[in-house]
DNA sequence: TTGAAAGCGCTACCAA
DNA sequence: TTGGTAGCGCTTTCAA
C-alpha cells in the first residue's frame, strides 16, 4: 500500500503495456483478452491501484460530476431533495459536488467556480440565476437545470411543482368546507413558488368571488408563520382559516393559535404545502398540498441526462402536480 | 464565448507566453508585471475564460476537494451541519464532493471511489469505516477525520460532543429536579453516540445509587421514539421522566404522553440531546443537551488542515462538552 | 489483441 | 520579469 500506485507500476509489473492496463479499467472494456484481462487485475490489487479519476476527466473532458447549488439545507423540505439527488445520481455513478449559496445572493457570484469544474450539468436548487449567466453556461456546453423555481428563459431547462394548481386546490378545498375569512401566508418573497401558490389560490378565489383575504409574510420559516399568524390575528376580522405558502410555516401558525387559546382546526383551519414528513407528526396532523419529490428529481435527472447526451436538446419545462393530503387541521363547516 | 478557451488562446491573442498567463491565474502569483498582468486579465475576460481546475489538479496533485460522506442527511440535526461545513470550506477555497451511505452500510463499499478522487481529506459523518481501511487511506496521504463519532483506532481524529458527560448531566438533573422513576430511549444501536450517552446516563446514576431504569429502542427517529414511549406507558411502572438519546426522539415521546393524555413536564418530564431548532418550537419547549456544533465544526476544520499540512501530525480525538438547555419540558418536583 | 505515442490544460522548473 | 519545456496519469488513435 505505497503512496501513489499509477497504471505503469501496474504495466511494468503484469508485463504489459499501459495502454493494456487502461484499456482493462475502461469500463467500456474493449478487446482485451480474459488472459492478461485477469493478470492485470491481480496486480492491482496487489498494488491496491486505483484509477486516477483527475487523470481520466483530463483525457476524456469529462467529469461525471454533477454539482449541485443549494441555498436553505436547513429548511426542511431540502435534505430529503438532497439526499434523494445523491442515491439517484451515485446510482449512475456521478459524483456531486455540492455548493451553498445564502438565500438572498445570486449564483452569479459562485457560477465562475462552478465553471472551472468542467461539470458535466448543473442542479440549482432555491438560488437564481440571471439568463445572462445561463446563456454562458449553455455556450459552454453545461447544461443548467433549475429545480422546484420556475422561469420563462429559453436557454434553462426547469421541474417544479405545479403550485398555481396547488394554490387553485387549496382555494378549492377552504371554500368547499364552508370557510369564508381567508387568510394567505407568503413565503420568501420574489421566489417563484410563493408567488405561483399565492396566484393560484387568489386567481381560483376571484373565480368563485370571494374577495377581502387577508395577507402576511412568514418568509418560509416557523417563526415567520409564527409571527404571521399572531398579526393576522389582531386584524379587525380575524381568518377562520389561514393558507401557509409552506408546511413549516403552517406548523408555526399551528403553534401560534394554539398559544392564543385557539383550536385547529375547530376554530381555525391551517392548511400547509409541501407535506414534509413533520406534517403528518400527531401533534400537527397538518392537511397539506404535497410536492412530488421522487417524481420531480427523476424528471430532472432525465432532462440532465439528456441534455448531457444531446446538448442541443430543447429546454424543457416540466410541473408536477401535488395531491391533497387529508390529514385534520382542516374542518370541515 | 466559444466553447472551452484555454490557456493558450489568451497567451497568443495578449501576445505572451501561455507561462505567464498561468502565473497571471496562480493565486500566489509570483513575479509578473502589472502591464502584463492587466492585458492578460483583459484578454481572458474578453475570451471568458476560466482556469481549468481538472488541469490544475492534475499538475499539482492537488484537488483542493474535501469529500463528505453524510448518511442520514434528513435527520434534522445534519442539514445545520452540511451547511456550515459548506460554508467554512468554500471560505477557505474548498471545494465539497458529497457522498451518502446507508446508516447500515459501512462506508468501506464507497472508499475506492472516494480515493479515485485524490480528495485532500475526508470528513465522515454517520457511518461507519473500517479501520483497514483507514490504514489505507492514512497511507495513501488522504486524512480521515470523523465527525460526530468517535473511535479508539489511532490511525483517525475524531471529533465528537462529550456526549458521557453529556449522558452523567442528565441524569444529574433528572435525580436533582426529584423524578425517580427514570427511563431512557436509546438511539441506533451500535452508534458511538447513543452507546456514550447511555453509558455516562447510567453510570452517573449508579454512582448516586439509582438502579432500575427502564430502556427502549427509538432508533433516533421520531416515530421510534412515539413508540418507545408507548412501550415504557405501559409497563408496570411507567417512568416519571424519559431521557432521549436525541431531540427527536423527544418531540416524538411528547407526543406519545400527550396522546395518552399525560402533560409535559406536569406528569412525566422528557429531556433530548441536540438542541435542533425544532426543540424551541413553542409545542414542545424542550429541555435538552445542546451540541456545540460551530465548535465541533471548527475543531474539525482545524485538525483537517493540520493533517493536509502535516500529513505526519498524530491523530487527534477532541470532545466538545455541551450544555444544558433549560425549557419547560422538565419540572422541578 | 496489444504497444507506441500523441495529447488533455495546466504548473513549475530552468534559462535567458 | 518572461519564455521554453518537461511532466502530471490517463485515454485514444494508429500500427503492428
Amino acid at each position: 500500500m505505497n503512496k501513489k500506485v499509477t497504471s505503469i507500476e501496474v504495466a511494468e509489473l503484469a508485463g504489459v503495456s499501459q495502454s493494456t492496463v487502461s484499456r482493462v479499467f475502461s469500463n467500456n472494456s474493449p478487446n482485451v483478452s480474459n488472459k492478461t484481462r485477469q493478470r492485470v487485475l491481480k496486480v492491482a490489487e496487489e498494488l491496491g491501484y486505483q484509477p486516477n479519476a483527475i487523470a481520466r476527466m483530463m483525457s476524456t473532458r469529462q467529469s461525471n460530476i454533477v454539482g449541485i447549488v443549494m441555498a436553505n439545507i436547513t429548511s426542511p423540505f431540502y435534505p430529503y431533495v438532497l439526499e434523494k439527488f445523491l442515491q439517484e445520481l451515485q446510482n449512475i455513478e456521478r459524483q456531486v459536488l455540492l455548493f451553498t449559496a445564502s438565500e438572498n445572493q445570486s449564483i452569479d457570484d459562485i457560477l465562475p467556480l462552478v465553471l472551472q469544474y468542467q461539470l458535466d450539468a448543473l442542479i440549482v436548487t432555491s438560488a437564481t440565476l440571471s439568463s445572462e449567466l445561463a446563456k454562458v453556461c449553455s455556450a459552454r456546453g453545461m447544461p443548467i437545470i433549475l429545480f422546484n423555481r420556475s422561469v420563462n428563459d429559453p436557454n434553462m431547462s426547469a421541474v417544479s411543482a405545479d403550485n398555481v394548481a396547488g394554490g387553485r386546490l387549496v382555494a378549492n378545498v377552504l371554500l368547499d368546507t364552508g370557510h369564508r375569512r381567508l387568510a394567505f401566508v407568503a413565503g420568501v418573497h420574489n421566489t417563484s413558488t410563493s408567488y405561483d401558490r399565492e396566484r393560484g389560490f387568489f386567481s381560483r378565489l376571484h373565480e368563485r368571488g370571494y374577495e377581502g383575504t387577508q395577507q402576511a409574510d412568514g418568509h418560509y420559516t416557523y417563526e415567520g408563520g409564527y409571527r404571521a399568524t399572531e398579526t393576522l390575528l389582531r386584524s379587525v376580522n380575524p381568518p377562520d382559516a389561514i393558507f401557509c405558502a409552506n408546511d413549516i410555516m403552517a406548523l408555526g401558525a399551528i403553534d401560534a393559535l394554539r398559544a392564543h387559546g385557539l383550536r385547529v382546526p375547530h376554530d381555525v383551519s391551517v392548511i400547509g404545502f409541501d407535506n414534509i414528513p413533520m406534517a403528518g407528526w400527531s401533534a400537527y396532523q397538518l392537511t397539506t398540498i404535497s410536492q412530488e419529490v421522487d417524481i420531480m428529481i427523476q424528471h430532472t435527472l432525465q432532462i440532465m441526462l439528456e441534455k448531457i447526451e444531446y446538448p442541443h436538446s430543447p429546454s424543457r419545462l416540466e410541473r408536477v402536480a401535488g395531491n391533497l393530503v387529508i390529514r385534520s387541521s382542516v374542518r370541515n363547516v
